[in-house]
RNA sequence: GGGCGAUUAGCUCAGCGGGAGAGCACUACCUUGACAUGGUAGGGGUCACUGGUUCAAUCCCAGUAUCGCCCACCA
């Protein structure tokens, strides 16, 4: 076929290219093109350092999906791209990458300069990720892309800022922070994760000042006890209760420090008296702060010995302490105290050890100034909207984890002692005061007021948290604090949010904290969230596991397409996604099987035939039948879609494309398409009709399969994402029309599945005999014959009056049925068919005899479900008296 | 310790107060003019367990067991 549109094989690699360079030049994803109510979606920003896995591949399919939905059904969709900065992850690539390459290393090249290369390593390398999401098909609104560290962005951040300092919402506090003794800086705690680790419990006898005896604490920590400032016994313990009040002469350090009573020590736990070392522990700082001990720093930002505080200038060989690294110095203060003849005993013992998140190193709990946020106050709004359903969870289970944590929510740490980042806009006199301001200038000015006179000022050196940023996004993004797009007024608030659980407390708290207090309204109406994707055994994927599918080298073997359908059908609520190759591979089968259903409306004349059908003038029960499963396929998806019940859309679609569209309606159609008649003409038209609905659905989930094969279809429609959704009234299903294919297609089952059991060679041509059958079948027979005979592999259909001898017999919806095959069949095989038939009617008989025998269920359960079965039990009474009937005749 | 979730076919999972489902895998047969990346037929399940509610429970309730995740942690 020279003019074929459509190639002999799918080859979604020779597409997808194409078709995305095509989307993207017309302009079709850009948001304002159309005049429909507003839809828009902002991206999880990935990091800019980022490649595109798995995680990203789900999450920015669902919110494709979306995107073309609603841009289908006339929405005027703006899909919000951009990426983050990423604070940390950024620094460490540039940092490894100057290693790697010999330069100069971070600290060498100063602040200026390392800045100024991490930004020529993002000019380089920051758009790997949007390129990624090109190939995945997402249609985001290019013209729009956003980085955090934009000028616009960075406006935002400065603005947040200063407000929240103003309000007193941002103040700067000296309080133990987690701090990474790698990446010298501070974290918050969500970046904290905590390990199971091997280790040991020390116990230490501390000798009691007095000279009357000793007390043993236990410790993981043997190096911090150089900062000890007290011993913490329960006030109820009555082991230690007279040591209260009294005092230990701290070993090694030989400060003289308290035994106070505390209800934090737990008496079930370790020796039941507990070291307070208020600057190196969380819990410790409490007790401190309650029992006024000192908190007593002994470490330097390095995690090394430090014993530069006053509190041990009673120490005499501090020398041989100070600098030594903090594991060093664990073992040096046990073997100590060893020699010291204090190690009262060392038990095996498995703990959490805090690490950071992206350093993977030991967190040291370390007393510094940094600056916080007020979350507990801004948090207040933000629960208030969930609570009010402003914004809402799907799954809904959702919103109690972020009940749970906003309800509970901590002061949060905001300054990083990074140099990339957004520099906090925070200035600083000769004496240390403060001065907040959006610019230097502004500083100066605030510096001079208060001071009386011009002074030198010094910007205080941290950057902000990434996620400080981020919680901007969905407004800062469409052009706040400037007035001058029109985008936030417009699109703000969006519609939904798309993100994974593991980011509802980094991004999804902080996004909703930040808008409500700025916007005065929600940033999202919907987050839905989405489960991990796992590997094809539910493990969790991972570099060190080396279980790490890349998300690109299955779109280079099966197409995006493929991928996106997996990901699709797997999404159901509240289950991980665990992928496997298979499956992409079974999806991008799915993909060929559409193809080649095009392929075959094609050679049938269904493209050339663009006389339009429509749906309500059907005339043939085939046609009005597809019609009713495209309406029926049509709800399925819409409402799928709009419930964020992904995986039923794909199945949906799936169900209807394969088993309805090819599975039957293509079949049936076969012998109308070889035929001269009038049907052949409608056929066509229908055909083209209920392929090109078909597309119109799959393509959320399938885009560049669908575009092409509308390609072909259609010369000059635009694409189709710009195309109506299918939105076809339920009143176009026929009943009667549904029947009459429905009893086809069973009648059509049945007839093989009798064959197949009977073991009928599959290319034997029968008669099938209808036992007395009446006008009404006889004519619905003669209008389904040709499809019936073709389908089932029937020679002639005949009426008869009687069943003949060498017959196999069956019945059909109360329809005696026959296979006459006289010296064909094994009459054995055929009796024992019969017979087992029987008994599994007689089996569904008694169940249904006893439940409507029973008094209690006639008089209370509903009458439809009453006569349901009964009508049951008379058909299938029916079908065992006609084959009792049969299997005599046999005998 | 607190919270959440799961348990349905060999595997991965839908479903849900009235006849146990899908996809994959498996078995047998089939190259039939869209498609073997395919077709047809078939096997396979006390719906984790124990109680309760109900005319009726895989579904609702309570408890048990096993597995998973999140949060907080005991030195």
């Amino acid at each position: 076929m020279s003019d074929s549109k459509l190639e002999k094989t799918y080859d979604p690699a020779a597409l997808e290219a194409r078709l995305y360079e095509a989307w993207e030049t017309s302009g079709c994803f850009a948001a304002g093109s159309r005049a429909g109510a507003p839809f828009s979606i902002v991206i999880p920003p990935p990091n800019v350092t980022g490649s595109l896995h798995m995680g990203h591949a789900l999450n920015n399919s669902l919110q494709d999906i979306l995107c073309r939905f609603e841009r289908m059904r006339g929405r005027d969709v703006l899909w919000q791209p951009g990426t983050d900065h990423a604070g940390i992850a950024t620094q460490m690539v540039v940092e490894r990458q100057l290693a790697a390459n010999g330069e100069p290393s971070r600290r060498d090249l100063g602040r200026e300069a390392f800045v100024e290369r991490v930004w020529k390593w993002k000019e380089e390398s920051g758009s790997t990720i949007t390129r990624q999401l090109r190939r995945l098909g997402a249609s985001c609104d290019w013209s729009r892309e956003r980085f955090t560290m934009d000028d616009g962005l960075s406006d935002a951040v400065l603005k947040v800022f200063v407000t929240l300092y103003e309000q007193g919402l941002i103040y700067k506090d000296k309080r133990l922070v987690n701090w990474d003794p790698g990446l010298l800086t501070a974290i918050s705690d969500l970046e904290v994760v905590q390990k199971e680790v091997d280790s040991h419990l020390w116990h230490f006898d501390y000798p009691l000042s007095d000279g009357s005896g000793k007390i043993t604490v236990a410790t993981t920590r043997p190096e911090t006890m150089l900062g000890d400032s007290g011993v913490a016994v329960h006030p109820d313990d009555e082991r230690y209760q007279h040591l209260i009040g009294k005092t230990v002469r701290l070993p090694i350090v030989g400060r003289e420090i308290p035994i106070v009573g505390d209800t934090y020590a737990d008496p079930e736990q370790g020796s039941g008296a507990v070291k307070i070392t208020p600057a190196h522990d969380f819990n410790d700082f409490e007790v401190g702060r309650r029992n006024d001990l000192a908190a007593i720093n002994m470490l330097d930002m390095h995690g090394c010995v430090d014993l530069s505080d006053d509190a041990f200038l009673v120490m005499s060989d501090k020398e041989q302490w100070h600098g030594l690294d903090r594991f060093e110095a664990r073992k040096k203060i046990v073997a100590t105290m060893e020699t010291l003849g204090l190690l009262a005993k060392i038990d095996p013992h498995t703990h959490m050890v805090p690490y950071g998140d992206r350093s993977d190193q030991v967190i040291e709990p370390w007393l510094t100034d940094q600056w916080y946020v007020d979350a507990a106050t801004l948090a207040k709004p933000a629960i208030a909207a969930v609570e009010s359903g402003k914004t809402k969870f799907v799954p809904e289970n959702w919103s109690k984890t972020y009940f749970e944590w906003m309800r509970n929510i901590q002061p949060w740490c905001i300054s990083r002692q990074l140099w990339w980042g957004h520099q906090i806009p925070a200035w600083y006199g000769p004496d240390m005061a403060v001065f907040v301001a959006e610019t230097e200038a502004e500083a100066h000015a605030k510096a001079q007021a208060h001071y009386g006179e011009a002074v030198e000022l010094q910007r205080d050196p941290d950057v902000l948290d990434t996620w400080f940023s981020s919680a901007l996004w969905p407004f800062s993004t469409l052009g706040w604090p400037q007035a001058k797009d029109p985008a936030l007024a417009r699109y703000y608030p969006t519609s939904v949010l798309i993100t994974g659980f593991d980011i509802i407390f980094f991004w999804v708290a902080r996004m909703m904290m930040m808008g409500q207090h700025f916007m005065q309204e929600v940033p999202f109406e919907t987050v839905y969230i989405h489960a991990l994707v796992r590997d094809e055994k539910g493990a969790k994927m991972s570099k060190s596991k080396g279980n790490v599918i890349d998300p690109l080298d299955l779109i280079d073997k099966y197409g995006a397409d493929s991928l996106r359908f997996t990901l699709t059908a797997q999404a159901a609520m509240g289950r991980d996604v665990k992928l496997s190759e298979a499956r992409v591979e079974g999806y991008r089968n799915f993909g060929t099987k559409l193809w080649n259903a095009a392929r075959f409306c094609e050679m049938n004349g269904c493209f050339d035939n663009t006389a339009g059908f429509d749906p309500a003038a059907a005339s043939s029960a085939l046609n009005k039948w597809l019609v009713g499963e495209v309406v029926r396929a049509q709800e399925a998806v819409t409402r799928a879609l709009e419930a964020f019940r992904f995986n039923d859309a794909a199945h949906a679609i799936y169900h209807f494309i394969w088993r309805s569209f090819c599975d039957w309606y293509v079949e049936l159609a076969k012998p109308v398409f070889q035929s001269e008649t009038a049907d052949r003409d409608e056929t066509q038209r229908a055909a083209r009709w209920a392929l090109t609905q078909a597309i119109k659905l799959l393509h959320p989930i399938m885009p560049f399969v669908t575009e092409e094969i509308w390609a072909s279809l259609e010369q000059d429609g635009g694409f189709i994402m710009q195309q109506a959704w299918p939105n076809f009234s339920a009143d176009l299903i026929d009943a009667e029309a549904d029947g009459e294919i429905e009893w086809l297609i069973g009648l059509v089952t049945e007839i093989r599945s009798v064959r197949s059991e009977m073991n009928i060679p599959a290319g034997a041509k029968l008669t099938l005999d209808l036992v007395q059958a009446d006008a009404d079948l006889s004519a619905r027979i003669a209008r389904q014959s040709d499809a019936l005979h073709r389908l089932a592999r029937l020679e002639t259909t005949q009426v008869v009056s009687d069943v003949a001898a060498g017959s196999i017999q069956f019945v059909y919806q109360g329809q005696a049925m026959a296979l006459p095959l006289a010296g064909h069949i094994d009459i054995d095989a055929e009796r024992a068919r019969l017979r087992k038939e029987i008994e599994k009617l007689d089996k569904e008989i008694t169940k249904f005899s006893a439940k409507l025998a029973n008094a209690e269920f006639l008089s209370k359960a509903p009458e439809h479900v009453i006569a349901e079965n009964q009508a049951r039990l008379e058909q299938e009474q029916e079908q065992r008296a006609k084959l009792a009937a049969g299997l005599d005749r046999l005998n």
